[in-house]
DNA sequence: TTACAACATGGAGTTTACTCCATGTCAAGC
DNA sequence: GCTTGACATGGAGTAAACTCCATGTTGTAA
């Protein structure tokens, strides 16, 4: 499937102007039809999915421009990505062990509050 | 004990500046001595704290103001900042719940990558 | 064939959360 | 008494990630 690049845009949830500013950010890069739109296939969508799980995550977005420019080199660059993904999973693990401890300490403000309540 | 900024801030670990920040935008609004300085207590350290908390938590200043604003209208707000941590607290239920998800993906795709170097 | 929606570009503007800078005051050590 | 370091203020500047706008081109339905 081909997709122009307001249905994209509609379909991954996001505006045009992002999607424009992913592309200047060297995120994404479509290819374009003879009247210089935009086009986009599966593999894009696959792709963005991911940009948006490493955005999510917290990967700033010259990371993620350095881990699209490496994989654009192709496979040689497989190694350099994985070392990418596997230090990144390390830092979302310990960012999710700060929240869990965070969230604790919430629920024991919030049980204060409520036996303060209760009175 | 009291503290003066410069103590205060180094005891945080966040800047003069940020200190001064968070003054202007009403999160802490610190005692003047006669001379004009300010002046933090340990009760200022926990509140300071907590800030930290709902700061590191994905809290925008607004609503932490918001809620600092309710704090110093005592304790008949009570309940109202307990509404504004319960809701922060189920926010930040699903936000670790996201996270997790997408760690799952990312070891996914690290295996992925694992395999295809193995060969 | 004409109206109008969708697309394109370049550049300016916005929001959040700081961070830096110029300038001034003031107490304490040499 | 003078220098120096810590403090004060107001305002400008910065970085990240968009978001908006003016202007122009293209594709399609009536």
């Amino acid at each position: 499937m081909e997709y122009t690049s307001g249905q994209f845009a509609r379909l991954m949830g996001i505006s045009l102007d992002t999607l424009r500013y992913y592309e200047k950010e060297k995120l994404i890069i479509p290819n374009r039809k003879e009247n210089n739109h935009r086009i986009y296939t599966d593999n894009d969508i696959s792709w963005m999915q991911f940009i948006k799980r490493l955005k999510d995550t917290g990967m700033p977005i010259k990371e993620i421009r350095k881990y699209s420019q490496l994989r654009s080199e192709g496979s040689t660059t497989m190694s350099e990505r994985m070392n990418m993904l596997v230090s990144h999973r390390y830092s979302l693990d310990q960012k999710i062990k700060q929240l869990e401890e965070h969230r604790g300490k919430l629920d024991e403000k919030i049980e204060y509050y409520k036996k303060q309540l209760e009175q």
